[in-house]
DNA sequence: GTGGTATTGGAATGATGATTCCAGTAAGAT
DNA sequence: ATCTTACTGGAATCATCATTCCAATACCAC
């Protein structure tokens, strides 16, 4: 078999990160990716180190596209409560309809780890500081656009809407119920009238 | 070393339940087990069969006393909001305070599924079931009582304390503000005003 | 005490784990 | 055409995996 070309760095990390995610990461193993990456195993070694510096690599992959996404969903949204809604609906469409039910690498991980896991778990911690921070300037532009009435915590709606993200992405890893998912979250919606 | 007596069955399951909770299936090896149960290897594989029938029987017995201990904490307070107020309160509150930061046995089961283990999605499943008919009983009976104003979605709010329940137990094995996760329970108990 | 049985420590087995190594091939530059 | 470098398949290494087996020991019923 003759090498065609270089293989794409960030395309073999994203292979390697749709595994981690659907697996985790003591269920997946070298051999797994060495199946799944399309590329030799020792060019896993040389390129990413090893399997745990492979892992945070792609581990930090998903962070970045998953933020990213999220802030540029909600750029287009300027009334937040609706902007809120797509958003969550989104997320529970995406989530049911995956075929693997990956559910959220970043929650699989979360529960995952163990305590001594440092680097995970700080790199988890920073993750929940941003998202958090990502809904609650979204609440506060809505709010100064007069779109709530006065006087709501909106930080505590804030940390709301990530843990009832974080319930979600756990639920809908086994339920198939998205009406009754999304009426969860226009309960929580009703916050903001 | 001397035998000293029969080892009790249920001891020995509720200490592989504790080992299984923290590192998860994949992550927890025999060779842990038998370190940690203080029975002899041959006697797991004879008293509980292989590993993973070992695994379903520590989940089960799990499943068992959390759905026992939360339907006694309701049974007690027959003031629906101030009920779950305490119980979510008791749920941060232990969370935050175990030094294993385990989490809860069945989300992160959950999380760690992959599609394909049949016997526990199907317990998982039921899972849910079983605990969105406690917190919809529980807030059926406060509604008879007249505790609500009337016209409640009692089901959808059902599902949003299922929901929130997990993401709270995904978000406390990460965060220690315990402030703030009560804060956002408090949100969602207004729903109940 | 004797016999049967539960339990023990520990070895054996065979698969799979992560990681390293190597000889061979192909691509691009000169 | 040759050299360098990137990548390959696959073997080798050594640890750990789950599981089974066995001879020795301790308890219980008799």
């Amino acid at each position: 078999m003759p090498r065609v070309k270089l293989f794409d760095e960030q395309e073999v990390l994203e292979k390697a990160m749709n595994l981690f995610w659907k697996q985790g990461y003591s269920a997946t193993s070298i051999q797994d990716l060495v199946n799944h990456l399309g590329i030799n195993r020792a060019s896993i070694y040389d390129t990413f180190g090893d399997k745990e510096e492979l892992f945070l690599q792609a581990f930090q992959n998903y962070r970045r596209i998953n933020k990213d996404g999220i802030s540029r969903f909600l750029e287009r949204e300027s009334d937040v409560k609706s902007g809120l809604q797509k958003l969550f609906k989104a997320a529970i469409e995406e989530a049911i309809s995956d075929q693997d039910r990956k559910g959220c690498f970043v929650v699989n991980t979360t529960t995952e780890l163990i305590p001594g896991d440092g680097q995970i778990a700080k790199m988890i911690e920073e993750n929940q500081k941003a998202f958090e921070s990502v809904f609650l300037d979204y609440l506060e532009e809505g709010d100064k656009a007069g779109q709530f009435s006065s006087g709501k915590d909106l930080r505590a709606i804030a940390t709301l809407l990530f843990t009832l993200y974080n319930g979600i992405k756990v639920v809908s890893k086994v339920s198939n119920d998205q009406e009754a998912l999304m009426k969860s979250v226009d309960q929580v919606l009703t916050l903001l009238d």
